[in-house]
DNA sequence: TTAGGGTTAG
């Protein structure tokens, strides 16, 4: 009987022949078997609803402590960690757990962020028994304080063991690693390095791999590769994984490249990890090969793979890839995922496809802040002001919050688009959703009103903020700049020195020189220079000499002009050049015009304004057939100059 | 007749 009972039982597949099987095993006393017990109460799991399963758990008479934890262990795997706490805390009142009960309770503390729960676990654990003496739930007690965040009690629990082992000193240091504090992470590896008896481990290493990324620590990374590689740990394809993925975000595509050609059997993440470097790198067309290649050899492409070929494809803006790539995605079902769907919008907006993007939008079931900032972002991008404005609005009544990145970015584009309506929107939204203390908001909304012409409103945000940093200062140095009053701007730096602590940076002197640059204060533009260089001891970029050229220029001295280039420690970027170029054209200087003009058709050849800024210093010298000649050789390399646009918003 | 640590993402 018992072993027919037990055959059925194997094959028992509805949830009608369980509940059968469950009565004729009460009536016949069947149940007092734990082993028939255990794999009924397996089934009740897998083929009831909840409060059915527990019920006819209930029912069975004196189960061991080997039945209970099953379920416990079977709601476990299907990841429905409340029931783990509720049934626990209902059969474990008068029963005694043992160890593999507080493990599974742990697992689902760890799950739910069940804080307290654990800590009575921890308790209980010390009640019951010998702690030390179990490394199995000293990992579940660690890994459970970690992942509620709780570091301290991590800690704490460790130094409980007098000699943890190898699973015990990875959790601790994934508990670090996970909770973004790369550098104790690392602490702690080292402290297991010069423990006696401890050899790291392929697991192991891929969380201190993982630190090391965080850190963009490329050194202590290769130093592990060269370790595993003496070791010669058999296919460790995750600890692969991690070190490709710390090649990518440290931009080592070399790297990251030879690693990719002896990892024999790739699975989806290495592939994904190789894509995304190549697109990230500026090997965008490498990427899409790759891309291409893995489909070829039948590898399942997953979202987070397809986001890196879309990104690939949106950095060239690759516009037909990226169709393909959506065409792929719809048909394998992932366009449903937020994240693929967020990175098509990107990629259309990216190829100047808004109207694809949009499309792409409005199917999505489930919209997130990120979903609508990259529409808003994109609209923004593709000059749709009236449309950005509207999807903010909708936004808002979606009950979408952005934080405090968001705003910093969303403002950031709106500066760019310059509608006034739009930043006093975002202004009261700053506002309302209590931003208006954060510095990075308050000097993007400095940044953004002046730009989009209200200097008072500007000056308002300013004066309001009390803590004020030298990106502020420096904002509303730039702010007065834009609006020609580079008197006033001169005002607040002084104001600056003397009443704050705040030492100004690059950025300061780059903001005071445009200002000064752009009101035509020439002397008092030089006297800054000199200031940055001697008093504050700060280098010059090539920005700061372009201006410096440019009000030397404006005096018409050229060589003086010419001589600071020739000097210039940092790159001579086109921006230096330029300036020289329009003053030649103003003064009438043929020679160093041609120069100049020179090193910017070097810089970038196919720049059509470049052509026609010397042809006109030719032109104003005279020299009739070297501007002519010019103008032919635009034709002949079918150049054409962008024309300037300017927005009138009614 | 149950049990612990790991990789990719807007």
């Amino acid at each position: 009987m018992h072993e027919i009972v037990l055959k059925l039982v194997g094959v028992c597949r509805t949830a009608k022949l369980l509940t059968q099987l469950h009565s004729l095993t009460i009536r016949t006393g069947l149940l007092y078997d734990t082993h028939l017990a255990a794999k009924l109460t397996e089934l009740y799991v897998e083929l009831l609803p909840v409060h059915n399963a527990r019920k006819l758990f209930d029912e069975i008479p004196h189960p061991s402590i080997y039945t209970c934890n099953r379920i416990l262990q079977r709601f476990c795997g299907n990841k429905r960690y409340e029931e783990v706490l509720s049934h626990f805390s209902s059969t474990f009142l008068f029963e005694k757990p043992d160890h593999f009960t507080l493990l599974f309770v742990l697992k689902a503390c760890s799950a739910l962020n069940a804080l307290n729960f654990g800590k009575t676990i921890h308790g209980l654990g010390k009640k019951h028994g010998n702690i030390d003496s179990n490394m199995f739930l000293g990992s579940g007690l660690i890994d459970m304080y970690s992942k509620c965040g709780n570091m301290d009690d991590a800690l704490r629990t460790f130094e409980e063991y007098s000699k943890p082992d190898i699973v015990l000193w990875t959790t601790l240091v994934t508990g670090y690693e996970k909770n973004f504090k790369p550098d104790e992470a690392l602490a702690v590896f080292t402290g297991m390095v010069m423990t006696r008896g401890v050899i790291p481990d392929p697991i192991n290493l891929v969380t201190v791999v993982s630190a090391c990324t965080q850190l963009l620590n490329l050194k202590a990374g290769k130093n592990i590769h060269g370790f595993l590689i003496r070791k010669g740990y058999e296919n460790p394809l995750p600890l692969f994984n991690a070190l490709l993925n710390l090649y990518t975000k440290t931009g080592s595509i070399e790297y990251a490249g030879s690693l990719f050609r002896i990892i024999e059997e790739k699975d989806v993440i290495s592939w994904s990890c190789m894509i995304s470097c190549c697109a990230h790198n500026g090997a965008t067309d490498r990427a899409i090969s790759l891309f291409d290649e893995m489909i070829y050899k039948g590898v399942e492409p997953n979202s987070v793979c397809m986001i890196s070929a879309l990104q690939a494809c949106e950095a060239s803006c690759n516009i037909e890839k990226g169709r393909k790539i959506h065409e792929l995605a719809f048909q394998k079902g992932l366009e449903r995922d937020i994240l693929v769907s967020t990175a098509l919008i990107d990629m259309y907006m990216s190829c100047c496809a808004p109207n694809e993007a949009i499309m792409v939008f409005d199917r999505m079931l489930n919209k997130d802040a990120v979903s609508w900032f990259t529409l808003l972002c994109g609209c923004v991008q593709n000059g749709m002001a009236n449309k950005s404005m509207q999807i903010f609005c909708d936004m808002m009544a979606s009950d979408i919050q952005p934080d405090a990145t968001m705003m910093v970015k969303i403002l950031g584009s709106c500066s760019e688009l310059g509608v006034l309506q739009l930043t006093c929107c975002l202004h009261g939204y700053v506002i309302r959703g209590g931003f208006i203390s954060n510095l990075f908001i308050g000097a993007s909304l400095i940044e953004c009103y002046a730009k989009c012409g209200s200097l008072e409103e500007a000056i308002e945000v300013f004066e309001r903020l009390t803590d004020k940093d030298v990106v502020i200062w420096s904002s509303m140095f730039a702010g007065y700049g834009i609006h020609g009053q580079a008197r006033e701007s001169i005002k607040l730096f002084h104001r600056m020195v003397t009443d704050s602590t705040v030492r100004p940076n690059k950025v300061t002197f780059l903001s005071i020189l445009a200002a000064c640059s752009h009101a035509g204060f020439v002397e008092e533009g030089i006297e800054f220079f000199n200031m940055m260089l001697n008093e504050y001891q700060l280098m010059p970029e090539s920005k700061h000499y372009a201006i410096i050229v440019d009000l030397l220029g404006r005096t018409g001295e050229l060589e003086k002009a010419m001589c600071i280039i020739n000097q210039m420690q940092s790159q001579v970027g086109p921006h230096v050049w330029g300036a020289l170029l329009s003053a030649c054209k103003i003064h009438q200087n043929a020679e160093i015009g041609e120069v100049a003009a020179r090193n910017l058709l070097r810089l970038d050849p196919d720049h059509a304004g470049y052509y026609i800024l010397l042809s006109n210093v030719y032109a104003v010298d005279g020299k009739w057939d070297d501007a002519a000649e010019l103008r032919s050789s635009i034709k002949e390399k079918e150049l054409k100059k962008i024309t300037g646009q300017s927005v009138v918003k009614l």
